[in-house]
DNA sequence: ATCAAAACCAAGCAAGCGCTAGTGTAACTG
DNA sequence: CAGTTACACTAGCGCTTGCTTGGTTTTGAT
């Protein structure tokens, strides 16, 4: 189908509920009435209910993957300014886009098998930039271990914010990726 | 009701299908199929479906504290040595007991409210246990950053782990800890 | 003013859901 | 041996689910 504004503004509000009930919980009819419409008139804007949570997630990646390309073109080449960049650039989507990205988090799994593989190639392609840059670090001696063991486990410690941090507290987004960034490196 | 060996059983079986599925698209005639008896049977051994998760996750965070006291109690009473033998029991515990945990992780919010308050105290029991040993490496200079955050960064990244981590890959789960370990200690 | 496309609605189907009621039976317990 | 308990069964109730159908209204370009 389309990407209409409509159909951005439904899967804002779908993202939103499937956070606070989860996928199965959310009822077709749940969905339409936060929309404002009967339950029949939603499979004019998607196929399936399948295909709202693949939207949801779809969008959030996206987003996720522009913002920390921008991120690291606009970054100083330094292996540190870059590594700085893209953490930041993770929480903010994290916790600004957090609705959709908690939906990617948890509800990975109930994706259809086309849908999974399409997503999976974007999120690889994410994960490639976290590569080279962790890469890049260790080479430079910032950072001890392996790469595709740091890589995982840096991406965990961020996705794992979604869990406690709390968008009203002090803290800024920037500050936790900062703070990060210290545990990891090595002192020069 | 009671704890008896069959019930284990059931519970163990239950946590293999949760995360197969998912708790919600797991339905009791699922569970009853897969213990060999028909899903009235089912509740003669379990109050509600909603019980066998709150058996499931408590059995496996019981199992995680216990694992985690006994390895502090053995370790070297130094600070690094401390965080090794935290770090690999949590990882332990994390990639043998997997279904367990991956239920604990992905479906804590199907929780009923009294189960979630409940278990809420066991998880912070073990947290505790976290909080003590990263603020003696911290105070040590092993670590860098503040108590709060660096444990929850840690903990992030050794709980992502079961998205990713292999039990027939060459890595046994103790290399994993060290790993994460050496990528957070500075050098001496 | 016209008319196609887009958006919506009322009604409901077929399937599946968690759970209950009532019964049978074999194994323990006094 | 009578009584109790543990465990399983059959049958199905009442309700919700995702989705379809067939038709109506709204919108916007010409």
């Amino acid at each position: 189908m389309n990407d209409s504004p409509r159909r951005k503004e439904l899967t804002r509000l779908a993202a939103q509920l499937f956070v606070q009930e989860g996928f199965d919980r959310t009822t077709v009819r749940m969905l339409a009435q936060e929309m404002g419409i009967k339950s029949g008139s939603l499979f004019h804007h998607f196929r399936d209910k399948q295909e709202i949570l693949a939207v949801v997630i779809e969008e959030g990646t996206q987003n996720a993957l522009a913002l920390a390309r921008q991120a690291l073109e606009r970054s100083d080449p330094e292996p540190l300014a870059r590594l700085h960049a893209l953490a930041r650039a993770h929480l903010e989507t994290l916790l600004t886009d957090r609705n959709a990205h908690v939906v990617a988090l948890y509800e990975w799994r109930r994706l259809d098998v086309e849908a999974r593989e399409h997503l999976t190639h974007l999120r690889d392609a994410y994960e490639q930039l976290w590569n080279e840059v962790i890469d890049d670090a260790i080479t430079a001696g910032l950072v001890k271990g392996e790469r595709a063991l740091v890589a995982r486990f840096v991406l965990g410690a961020l996705n794992w914010t979604v869990r406690w941090y709390d968008p009203d507290g002090a803290r800024q987004p920037e500050q936790l990726a900062d703070e990060l960034v210290t545990m990891i490196t090595q002192r020069s």
